[in-house]
DNA sequence: GCCATGGCTAGTA
DNA sequence: GCCATGGCTAGTA
């Protein structure tokens, strides 16, 4: 794989947060996200421009400065499987059942119907 | 080398 | 299940 580095610095204001500009639209992203649907780790990766990088965007959402703010909970496998969350994919669901979502068998109950494709804009 | 993924394939029922 | 993906990190030198 390309080791080539490129790392991202921020040169702003923004940079005081410790958090990349490429979290920051991740971020940006999951509060589009309203209560009571959910979006994919791949489908923020491509709104993002970059397809392949879902592993990524859990990664990011792992590291959520602020979870009570930024709703990464609602942030699902493309299969419509709970997913990875940093209390525990438990704690997970119980916050989407609490806004709504159903679960039949550790998958999101019409997840078609409930699924959103946040853009950046 | 990991990894909060994804998509495709084999192989079962 | 399997493995490609790609960016970050631990750990060596």
């Amino acid at each position: 794989m390309s080791k080539s580095r490129e790392k991202h610095v921020n040169y702003d204001n923004e940079s005081l947060t410790q958090s990349t500009l490429k979290d920051r639209d991740v971020y940006d992203l999951l509060l589009k996200i309203p209560a009571g649907k959910v979006s994919t780790y791949g489908d923020l990766a491509k709104a993002l421009g970059n397809p392949l990088a879902s592993r990524q965007i859990g990664k990011i959402l792992g590291r959520n400065p602020n979870p009570i703010k930024v709703p990464c909970h609602r942030v699902v496998m493309s299969d419509g499987k709970v997913g990875g969350y940093f209390y525990g994919s438990d704690r997970k669901r119980e916050l989407l059942e609490q806004e709504g979502i159903s679960f039949t068998d550790e998958i999101v109950k019409d997840f078609k119907k409930v699924r959103v494709y946040p853009q950046k804009q």
